[in-house]
DNA sequence: CTGAAAAACTTGTATATACAACTAAGATCC
DNA sequence: GGATCTTAGTTGTATATACAAGTTTTTCAG
């Protein structure tokens, strides 16, 4: 690992254990450089770099801060479903309805770069929590980048986490609606009544261009996307 | 303005104006270096920090290149409705309905680290695109840290642009939800029949605390909040 | 005691240099 | 022709140094 590198695990280590307080003070870069036997420009690009992730904050003059630690979890990782719902204390657990391939639809098309009722994969997934339906899961996939995504097992892993593994995010688009649920998604979520629900929609991309596009809904009621975003302090 | 930055501003001009198109490559850390009259460590900061904003890609040993145009825009910006209107070609105008000092709700209280009944100014706006509501913003403020809120005249300023002026960001929380909207909602928003909403409840806070808490609710079928996430590619 | 100046310390910017790691293209050998 | 080696170019990491700019503490003159 690089010197860099093991100066940030370092503080990382300190920070998530306690022994430095929310907004108490951190070593300076020249006090970092002596520690770890490294010059200051080394020691500086960790600090840098900790700042860039909102775990520290700096003014010039005055030194280096530990920031508010609710500031840590991001909007910007996107969450795997399975690991949020056992770091709640709930049972994650997960049906496959459905793990095919299709001619695809146009919209779909589009969006993948592919053609018109050219195949592309399609998979159905409910993911609950104990036994209470949080989200239905509807992913195309595009088979040029994934040839192996009907041959998994997604009662054992999550096609988020597996494309993630195959095909390195490298970017990802959102958008978030409100909607009215289908019959059929309805009886998926055990929605005895239509309520309102949130669909994100999301198109993840790899270097060589549209991976996949999802579709999640989850009633309102049950399920939340939040998370913080944070902001560099204004120099 | 820094080196780096000059090189920066040169490097964003070329690309808005087309000259560098996507995916075409950019000069190099040395070549860059040589056309500013700079060492190679300042051309590369420049090189750096326009990759950590997604608007390049590096790969060791080939080039850096310019990103696909679309990953500009971020979730991260806190976008400003007004402008987010006209940069979409319609006139935007805001309607007060209320601009007052309340006791304030326990929620709020929570919130913003106030008593429960102790004062706190409370302002409700409808935001327009031409003549067709977008948003029904409801906002807490803090008195203790925004003292002349309620002397603003939000017709010609909004409240988000205007706490960004006195209290500067540090920290943003969001929570989406699909909600069912009240009466008094479906008729500021003109919903003659009630549909599905979308409501952005954001929370501000400035260096010294919580700022404000802003209910943000919008008809599923007007408005969307959109961007994209931008993730760095993988060493 | 007060106020101003100086010193010490911090982060921010910039340079010159060296070597490592990786890629792509060309040269060479068989 | 094909496989291998070499080489040039690129980004990545690291160092030592210098000065600028901002803040806090200390010193010292009055």
């Amino acid at each position: 690992m690089a010197k860099f590198a093991e100066i940030k695990e370092f503080m990382l280590r300190q920070i998530e254990s306690g022994a430095w307080p929310e907004h108490s003070r951190v070593p300076s870069e020249n006090e970092l450089a002596e520690q770890f036997s490294v010059s200051r420009m080394t020691a500086r690009r960790a600090l840098q770099e900790l700042t860039e992730q909102g775990i520290l904050y700096r003014t010039q003059g005055v030194g280096s801060f530990v920031a508010a630690l609710k500031s840590q979890s991001s909007l910007l990782e996107i969450r795997n479903i399975a690991d949020e719902v056992q770091s709640s204390g709930h049972a994650y657990r997960a049906k496959l309805l459905q793990l095919t391939e299709l001619p695809c639809p146009t919209i779909v098309a589009t969006a993948l770069g592919l053609k018109r009722n050219e195949p592309v994969f399609f998979s159905l997934i409910v993911h609950y929590s104990d036994a209470l339906p949080l989200q239905l899961e509807a992913r195309y996939v595009n088979p040029k980048q994934v040839p192996l995504y009907t041959q998994q097992d997604f009662q054992e892993i999550t096609p988020h986490l597996y494309l993630s593994q195959i095909a390195p995010l490298t970017e990802a688009e959102h958008i978030v609606e409100a909607i009215w649920p289908d019959d059929f998604t309805c009886q998926q979520l055990l929605l005895k009544k239509p309520e309102p629900c949130l669909r994100l929609t999301r198109r993840t991309f790899s270097r060589d261009g549209a991976v996949s596009l999802a579709y999640l809904t989850s009633p309102g009621s049950r399920y939340r996307l939040g998370g913080h975003l944070n902001f560099a302090l204004p120099h």
